[in-house]
DNA sequence: TTCATATAGTTGTTTAACTAACTATATGCC
DNA sequence: GGCATATAGTTAGTTAAACAACTATATGAA
């Protein structure tokens, strides 16, 4: 038999995800602060790339969770900013290699420790053991759906 | 001193919040699957006017964690699906009160259900007090940043 | 070798979010 | 009453997401 742990009055918060919106807002607007031209979405790739230079367009869908129409356009703007530059496969001419320019290795450092700052913001009060179960239910949560 | 239960590994699903767009997409597929011309944002704010008929745009606003513009083109497309109509306020003319139309009463029940459905097939396998738990974190990072 | 199929990426269209700038109405102080 | 200020909502411009349809390249079987 189903769960009946949502009753409706809770529902609404777990769909829309007020809390991680809320991160990402706080971020964005330390972003704008400190004068970087850079959306959050944009630096969801450059994330992804710092980790790991060169990923595919493909690689970096599967990364960030999102289609390929999107990262497409990201990459665009990416590009149009000069943080990061296509480069065609020898091996695989369908596939993008996507580098960082020096000047998005440039801003590792910085935005990596704004969204650190951020993070204790949000989570200042809560103990660590209860962040890690909320960890592990979203994980469970986003495995259940995939 | 700054907490630092964030490592770099751990830090980028949180702030994209993976498991609530995980599980906005699978109602909106089963919004789409049952023939329902209708986005989660707008059912965002169906939900709101269920609960309480008639708020205003800046009652939506609120309810809903979205801004102005967002809420006036919201109310604009469910407009347009004959879903709501707008109501100038007799005693303070700038405010506009939003009415649900019957027809969109009767998405209610059939909505709902989906919606729970959703819920319960996200969160198949995680025992009730850890849900508890990971609810009263997000609630408090949501307090921490508003 | 060739043709069907799969994979990588792009383009077009609609909906939505954020910011800034705007209009209209209400409130409150002088 | 009149004017400054606040509040409710709209409009314009940019970025992004979902979906469908598309091009180009690679793979694999006949």
């Amino acid at each position: 038999m189903p769960n009946n742990q949502f009753k409706k009055g809770e529902l609404y918060s777990f769909i829309t995800g007020k809390a991680s919106i809320a991160i990402a807002r706080r971020l964005q607007k330390k972003f704008n602060t400190a004068g970087l031209n850079l959306t959050i979405e944009q630096w969801s790739v450059l994330y992804h790339l710092w980790k790991e230079d060169g990923k595919s367009q493909q690689e970096l869908c599967n990364a960030t969770f999102r289609d390929k129409p999107s990262i497409t356009r990201l990459v665009d703007n990416l590009e149009k900013l000069q943080l990061v530059k296509r480069v065609a496969s020898e091996s695989d001419r369908r596939i993008n290699r996507i580098y960082l320019t020096k000047l998005a290795q440039k801003l590792q450092e910085q935005t990596m420790g704004l969204a650190e700052e951020t993070l204790n913001e949000a989570l200042g009060g809560v103990p660590a053991d209860k962040i890690d179960v909320c960890k592990s239910v979203l994980q469970i949560v986003y495995d259940n759906l995939k």
